[in-house]
DNA sequence: CTCGATCCCTGGACGC
DNA sequence: TGCGTCCAGGGATCGA
């Protein structure tokens, strides 16, 4: 399930794979999750690929018509969704199942956009119409600093966990990577934002940096079919101390980890190490065992 | 503002 | 073996 750290190991390995290139054809499969599939079919034939940017969890190939830069600061905008994968493949190579888009490039590979279950989302904009779609993002995560990430936590009544899981709040954190963190830090994924006090919020931030910057380094977790660029698996679920843990050690203190449903996902957490919440809105309301 | 519910979609796990 | 059921989850949307 790509994250932020996954998503970053997919656009590392397209800027050594693919920049540089230049699409010559667009094969399409199933276009239900693209925004304008005529769009991108009409557009990307004749386009290099400029670079690969990475906005939370966005993937962005920016491309330019090599004589006119008619497409000036268009790109392709790609979400991998739950399943989504993009990677570069030889063209005698048979594609894979759920293959949805096949770009053929000028040195005889293809770049390949594979998603079984399509939550993904790929759509060809023009730089205004990106602007649209980057603007309600919040933070970067790993440039977010620690006092402007405890100012925005100050004046939220929304649990901490559906703050994480907030892309207008921060960009690219999904439900492994909350967990992770919060377990990390100590805090209870019900805890409302504003209640955390500063030391809880600086604990948080470092908590969440550190996950991140590690989890980059391992190349993601793969915890079903994440691939990155090489198709190989990444290495960081072996490294998760919450999440997929439920009934297993803390690795800390001994105790079970549990699972329950916060902010619509499932949260797992150390009840030694990350305290509940008293506070009537914090915890008997929705926190429901699983 | 924040919440839960619902939908999208498929594959995998599980029970019978 | 096969069928039904549930679950996974990012995000959009709707109503409370």
């Amino acid at each position: 399930m790509p994250e932020l750290p996954e998503v970053e190991t997919v656009a590392r390995g397209l800027r050594k794979s693919v920049v540089g290139r230049t699409i010559l054809t667009v094969a399409l499969g199933k276009t239900d999750f693209m925004d304008d599939p005529a769009a991108i079919e009409l557009n990307l034939p004749g386009c290099r690929i400029e670079g690969v940017d990475r906005y939370g969890k966005f993937l962005l190939l920016r491309l330019s018509r090599a004589p006119g830069a008619e497409h000036d600061g268009a790109g392709l905008l790609v979400h991998l969704g739950m399943t989504g994968r993009l990677a570069p493949a030889e063209v005698d190579c048979v594609p894979e199942k759920h293959t949805h888009a096949r770009f053929c490039l000028d040195d005889g590979r293809e770049l390949r956009y594979t998603d079984a279950r399509r939550f993904g989302r790929m759509a060809f904009l023009e730089r205004a119409e990106l602007e649209n779609v980057f603007a309600p993002l919040g933070s970067e995560p790993l440039e977010v600093s620690r006092d402007d990430f405890c100012r925005r936590l100050r004046d939220r009544r929304a649990r901490v966990k559906a703050l994480l899981l907030n892309q207008g709040f921060l960009r690219g954190v999904g439900n492994i990577y909350a967990d992770e963190s919060l377990w990390r830090a100590k805090i209870h994924p019900t805890r409302l934002g504003a209640t955390l006090n500063p030391k809880e919020g600086a604990s948080l931030h470092r908590a969440l940096q550190e996950v991140l910057r590690q989890a980059i380094a391992a190349r993601g977790s793969s915890i079903s079919d994440f691939l990155d660029g090489d198709g190989r698996p990444g290495e960081y679920q072996r490294r998760h101390r919450a999440y997929g843990r439920e009934g297993k050690p803390c690795v800390r203190c001994g105790a079970k980890i549990r699972r329950a449903i916060v902010a619509g996902r499932s949260s797992f957490f150390c009840p030694r190490c990350q305290r509940a919440p008293r506070g009537r809105s914090e915890t008997r309301r929705r926190e429901r065992r699983v």
